[in-house]
DNA sequence: ATAACTTTTACATGATGATGTAGTGCTTTA
DNA sequence: TAAAGCACTACATCATCATGTAAAAGTTAT
């Protein structure tokens, strides 16, 4: 069974779209559905010519790739979306992975390297290089107790979780077997070390701030 | 210039640590400085053996790899941590990651690809299969309104977002032009559409669920 | 235009929260 | 051992919140 994949490109260089599309040309089972110098109309562009997956610049005249990538997933998220482009920068990064793309390739990576990458994606993988990745996964490694966690002793970091999960002072004060005056002494303490002065607002810390 | 790597490994298969040492033995850049059936002591193990990187298993009996990972990270967040493991559960991935992992291999990786892995990291990249980096970019592509947004109307988003900001109903009144009963009548709204009975409760579904 | 719905305002009330003061008991440290 | 600090408890008070009912005002649809 030979699983084609059709692709579509937008990039601006045509020098750089001719050669890559020309290079994956060679591949049996990559299949070119369209090549774009820009992104303008991209949901008339996906809807007309049906890829499973689109190559995407992020630096056009016009629309930018992240917002034709936005418009894409939220029209279709079943299309994959494989941004190529020279920028590595953390945002563009993060905008791009948010968004939901599948893959993250630098221009100057080799076109095998594309047409492997085109592969992984189809097969349910994401296609990254290895400083993109590891550019990716500071974005959720906790830099939780970047100011020493507050410094919240074991009983309050204990408040602090059941007041996240939406606990009452009476229903905390249960789960903790103590009386409400003791959890609202921990409150207490706690607004005090997160600089907060109410319920909602150490919620939203303590979430932000990964301190639960 | 030659920079050599030195790795310890923590695997409780004594034939796949054994074998995977010996095949790492063959690369001169990677030298093992200790192998170890179990993460017991391990932050003993890398005071005494200095490595620049760990291959951590995640299955071993006493202290599991991602609590020894956590330790690691703790005790010196330069040293670098490679899980190797057969779990490719989203949890496992998550807590990974999020404790700072610079890889994730599955133990059926060849160990060309082992290797290959821990240079990458070396050099700054992270190491992750095709299908472990599309897992670890789910987690944050935002299912936001994955609910369809909780069908919450301009308004109540504006007060939602007011409320995740920490202001009292008075400020949130002020903020938005209106009186207080009205940000009552909102909230009220916003509670039923969110099954919540709370604001702390509502800010924390708010930022889990990207509400905001 | 009228019914149906949404938004805004008003009023009322019981519950919960935020904050302060203070006393007891236990542990740590000088 | 005395001083200091932390955790727990108690009591008090005012503010804020959660909820209900209800009535204008504005919108939408038929």
């Amino acid at each position: 069974m030979v699983s084609n994949t059709c692709y579509i490109i937008c990039e601006d260089n045509n020098d750089y779209r001719e050669s890559l599309v020309a290079f994956l040309e060679e591949d049996p089972e990559l299949i070119c559905c369209g090549a774009f110098p820009h992104a303008q109309d991209i949901l008339n562009i996906v809807t007309t010519h049906q890829p499973d997956i689109v190559l995407m610049d992020i630096d056009m005249p016009g629309k930018n790739g992240i917002d034709a990538l936005k418009e894409i997933k939220q029209f279709n998220p079943a299309i994959e979306v494989i941004m190529l482009t020279i920028f590595e920068d953390r945002e563009n990064v993060f905008e791009a992975i948010c968004s939901g793309a599948s893959g993250y390739l630098l221009k100057n990576s080799s076109p095998e390297t594309i047409a492997a990458s085109i592969k992984e994606v189809m097969k349910g993988g994401a296609a990254m290089t290895p400083v993109i990745a590891r550019k990716a996964l500071q974005f959720f490694q906790k830099p939780s107790k970047k100011e020493g966690t507050f410094q919240l002793t074991i009983q309050e970091q204990q408040v602090l979780k059941l007041l996240v999960d939406g606990l009452s002072y009476k229903m905390i004060a249960a789960k903790m077997n103590v009386v409400m005056d003791t959890v609202r002494y921990h409150i207490k303490k706690i607004y005090d070390k997160l600089h907060v002065h109410s319920a909602p607002e150490a919620v939203a810390k303590a979430i932000r701030d990964r301190l639960i």
